[in-house]
DNA sequence: AGGTATTCACATGAAACTATTCTCTGAGTTAGG
DNA sequence: TAACTCAGAGAATAGTTTCATGTGAATACCTGT
């Protein structure tokens, strides 16, 4: 993805008359190639990216240990709740103890088995019956996608995991989205498998970014659930530019950044709850953007220049990856915008029942449409408040927070991706 | 003037339905011995 | 008789509909001054 944009920027450095000329693409590449690139090591900027130390996050990593350290002597240790917002690293911590307990298992020759499973990733392990699914392909077999009962699944697992002594280290990350959509019951399963188990025995570890998730869950399992429990505050702007300094160092020559603009990241993110993981993407867009435009250092312009294009890719990608039906919804808000900027439900409802008998789409409830509003709303491509209009009745105000051209420009991709 | 009852236009929840994809099972069919 | 084919029953899942109930405050209506 992002690889075909950066082909596309190359073609576009051109000068037109240039284009198709052999000898001036040579050029070029020669050109690119002879330039000095800001990046020592791009990959350091990526989310893939794995650090070796995690910076202000001791403290918690020790208490995590300490938690889980009784796994070490082959007896269960008490299952453990992580909190936190996103980018504090929890997931990173955990990781890092995890495989700092794989090796040692390794070592030792202890059967000891953690898997991590992120519990939103679609169509891995957002359900029940594929989270099962998926555990049973870490233990290296398969099983159909559907057409299985799910207590079928439960015995392959139960199977798998007793047919054996071990441990596992269960980390189920997101958990909230898992509970949001299928109820709390899949927790409580997973909480008593331990009964049902003879000799193998399972260590849950929730991660959640959402602060109050356990006060809603049943009391059975969350008493269960969160025996321990962990908490990430979010960093502070002085951490989060301690932790962009330490990346920028790998990650750019000297003296390419500016001063200011790290700061000025940290304090983009700090405003965002803290979340590292969108100042370092900032960074590594910034970088990215200053070299494509010549420039020598990384200024601050640069940063700006890479928020709003951060954003506005988040919006992009996050709409055309929507079903249709969202897709028509968001047209039918756009279509009148940027003229009007604020509707309510009724009038959207109406404009999308005009565009769909015009395009012979078909027609959805008006019940429909309302979540597909408050899901819209949830991603940020619109800001849905619920107001009371007294005697004239209670709706959503939506408002379209995005500028002129990136609107234009979301116009743009829902025609394409829907044919008009 | 002040209080309260209504009323609107949806919001929100729960359950049920639909279509799709996939497995499992058992009856019927076929080919080889 | 073993192997193969194929239809039908059952599941999981995503997206949706149907039905029922909830809701905040501007207005209509009433009450007492």
């Amino acid at each position: 993805m992002s690889k075909k944009r950066d082909f596309k920027n190359l073609i576009s450095c051109f000068p037109s008359e240039m284009k198709g000329s052999e000898m001036s693409i040579n050029q070029f590449f020669e050109n690119y190639l002879q330039k000095e690139s800001f990046f020592l090591d791009k990959d350091v900027l990526l989310s893939s990216y794995y650090p070796h130390e995690i910076k202000y996050r001791e403290e918690q990593i020790q208490e995590a240990a300490n938690i889980l350290a009784p796994v070490l002597r082959m007896q269960k240790p008490s299952n453990l709740f992580i909190y936190g917002k996103t980018g504090t690293g929890k997931t990173l911590s955990v990781k890092h103890i995890l495989k700092s307990v794989e090796e040692l298992a390794q070592k030792n020759g202890l059967p000891i088995k953690p898997i991590y499973l992120n519990c939103k990733l679609k169509r891995v392990a957002d359900t029940e019956y594929r989270l099962i699914a998926q555990l049973i392909k870490e233990f290296g077999d398969e099983v159909p996608a559907t057409g299985l009962p799910t207590d079928e699944v439960y015995s392959i697992f139960y199977a798998k995991l007793d047919s054996q002594k071990m441990t596992v280290l269960l980390v189920l990350d997101e958990i909230d989205q898992l509970t949001k959509k299928m109820g709390d019951d899949i927790l409580y399963n997973l909480t008593r498998i331990n009964s049902e188990l003879k000799q193998s025995q399972i260590c849950l570890i929730g991660i959640s970014n959402n602060l109050v998730f356990a006060e809603n869950l049943d009391p059975r399992v969350k008493s269960s659930l969160s025996e321990e429990e962990i908490i990430f505050p979010p960093y502070n702007a002085l951490q989060i530019q301690d932790i962009l300094r330490l990346r920028a160092q790998k990650a750019f020559r000297e003296n390419t950044i500016e001063p200011g603009v790290i700061e000025k990241c940290a304090a983009y993110a700090a405003r965002e709850h803290g979340d590292v993981r969108r100042a370092i993407d900032l960074l590594r867009v910034a970088g990215e953007l200053a070299e494509r435009s010549g420039s020598l250092t990384i200024k601050i312009e640069h940063l700006d220049e890479a928020e709003k294009k951060v954003e506005s890719e988040r919006i992009l990608t996050s709409i055309i990856t929507q079903p249709k039906q969202f897709q028509t919804v968001l047209y039918s808000i756009l279509f009148h915008c940027p003229a009007k900027r604020s509707f309510f439900t009724g009038e959207i409802y109406n404009t999308y029942l005009t565009f769909c008998t015009k395009e012979k789409f078909n027609v959805l409830t008006q019940r429909r449409i309302s979540d597909i509003l408050a899901e819209l709303d949830m991603f940020g491509i619109i800001n849905a408040k619920i107001i009371s209009k007294g005697r004239y009745g209670r709706t959503r105000e939506i408002v379209v927070p995005l500028e002129d051209g990136l609107i234009s420009k979301i116009k743009e991709v829902l025609e394409k991706s829907l044919q008009l």
